[in-house]
DNA sequence: AGGTCAGTTTGCAACGTGGCATGCCACGTT
DNA sequence: AACGTGGCATGCCACGTTGCAAACTGACCT
């Protein structure tokens, strides 16, 4: 058994208490006293008892990221910001996976962390926005990424439509015009993807070129695999386009790795752009241009957001965002 | 203030007790009861309380896995798959990232989650051996991928001196003749890059070749930007190698990146291998030939043995690993 | 009738900590 | 001499939960 306050008490001669005050600091403990204290907690080698702690004062120190996939780079970049900074802050990021599941979601959602966590950041991908709106729990929650702002939550996300019209205005610029859109969601809630595709929409449309469908395409998730087979099929089709945007970096490099099997010259014949600014992307060949969000300041602005100390109204608070132009456009 | 046992209790007219046991499904309650309690619950809203229930059983539930960075995607995909399955195994686990650092990872070590996890996954990258054999937390520890064996720890890896002979030994196969080895970490404790060496060292040796001090090469972390500077340093250099061994995925795609910017072909007049078989590497062009440790596996053995009811004798678990080869070799 | 037993419910105590209020002492002030 | 003050140490209690053991019920058996 670890040794707790008592035995410390015991070993140093004083009460309980006055241990608890060397630990936490308390301003009125003599010299000699915190000094005894202190050596009999390192012959000992006490360590606080988090979960007593906890219970006493309400406060865990633990924030959840829930997060569709932590594989996928994006994600795995953004938690390790979030980890940096939220260790900076005396605080410990514990992961929920979802794998895109709406009732794992769901759960997480209604509190299955209550009590173990004083704030939930989340990044949702299948759940509806009335779940959202019909949370009861008390803990504190900033969403990431998604921006659908019907639901009453607060949350932390780069403008998605701007962005998408930068990046497709950007491959309209070089001379494209047949421009295609992957990624889209078709039976998926997913607002992020609908933005993207609204600002992809708008930039045609200040271009003066229809929006077409066949240009339109769906995937199922949005990884290599998913990229990688839409792009042949775009490549095997009547009229390839001669540009992409494509919704993460992760379908984009499926994409790149597609025209490379149909000999197709990137960016010659074929530019890409992708999004995410994952670290992948810089060293691929050639390197892809992408919208690249400031994931250390969505880190930030989240855990801000949670740190609030009374319940504050929802906000929307928009990160930035720069076009990393490279090789693929 | 979220409901208690006590509050439920009220609500259905029974004791507390009653209401603890419906929510631990405790085999005998009457149906009539259980019900009605169930009911009260999901009235008041009722979420039992983790860190009360923690402080009176002892456990928390929680599994800390520490590993250097959770963006690097080897981590990344090790960790998704962890987190998967200690999820199925009723476990939640949360994230220590210690960005190399000896001092954040001696703190791990020696109990600064203590209390607060079941059980530590710890992923070494600066630590001696000699701290890890000093460690006296009592919280059980399992060592993943370090496997120097000197140390009374339990360690879960793929057999690495054997992966690394087997890759350079395929690379041998081919005909090439000046196989590098890139990845060597001269300053560091590191023994998977010890024993990464050796094996290729063993591969040379079998193949009746000398081992070529300008052909192992030194890195400073096993980034894709390491492995991108020393490829561009060992193909401007006077006797370029015909072959590279790298010690991770990610120097391999650096080197690959590399190998582009200087117009070297791959396969044809460089060949490479990579370690460690992360999403990038199936879809870069060329696709990655790589040594492919189960990451499931070494997930599943090292929860295993975290789970273990007593503590047992210290064991080194050997998961799998196969070379899967595809277009750069 | 008394005994046993499975099923059901309960009260008490304890997990280890920190908030609160209070006690105590030495010293300087009125 | 009485009083006030600042420094220091302490005891009691509650945080919300579950283990334990006991108690009660009714049914069934001897």
């Amino acid at each position: 058994m670890n040794p707790k306050l008592r035995d410390v008490a015991e070993h140093a001669g004083v009460s309980v208490r006055t241990v608890s005050n060397v630990v936490n600091g308390f301003r009125y403990v003599a010299p000699a006293t915190r000094e005894r204290v202190q050596a009999s907690i390192d012959v000992l080698g006490y360590r606080p008892n988090l979960a007593a702690r906890t219970l006493r004062q309400g406060r865990t120190g633990l924030v959840a990221l829930v997060i569709p996939e932590i594989d996928s780079p994006y994600f795995a970049e953004l938690a390790a910001r979030t980890v940096r900074v939220a260790g900076a802050r005396g605080l410990t990021v514990l992961i929920d996976q979802t794998d895109g599941d709406a009732e794992r979601e769901k759960e997480l959602l209604h509190g299955k962390r209550s009590q173990l966590v004083d704030g939930v950041l989340f990044s949702p991908w299948a759940v509806a926005p009335a779940e959202l709106a019909a949370r009861t729990d008390p803990v504190p929650l900033v969403l990431l990424g998604e921006h659908d702002g019907t639901a009453g939550v607060d949350h932390v996300a780069i403008d998605n439509v701007v962005a998408a019209r930068e990046a497709t205005a950007h491959l309209l610029a070089s001379g494209r015009r047949r421009v295609a859109a992957l990624g889209i969601q078709p039976r998926s809630l997913n607002a992020t993807a609908r933005q993207r595709l609204a600002g992809y929409r708008q930039a045609l449309a200040e271009a003066g070129l229809p929006a077409d469908p066949a240009l339109e395409v769906p995937v199922g998730r949005l990884h290599r695999a998913d990229g990688h087979r839409a792009m042949l099929r775009l490549l095997d089709a009547d009229h390839p386009p001669d540009a992409v945007f494509c919704f993460t970096d992760e379908l984009a490099l499926g994409a790149l790795r597609a025209a490379a099997d149909r000999g197709v010259a990137v960016p010659e014949a074929l530019a890409l752009v992708g999004f995410d600014d994952i670290e992948d992307g810089r060293y691929s060949v050639p390197a892809l241009t992408t919208v690249s969000p400031d994931k250390d300041r969505i880190a930030e602005l989240a855990l801000d957001r949670l740190a609030r100390p009374e319940p504050a109204a929802p906000r929307s608070i928009v990160a930035p965002h720069h076009l990393e132009v490279r090789e693929t456009s």
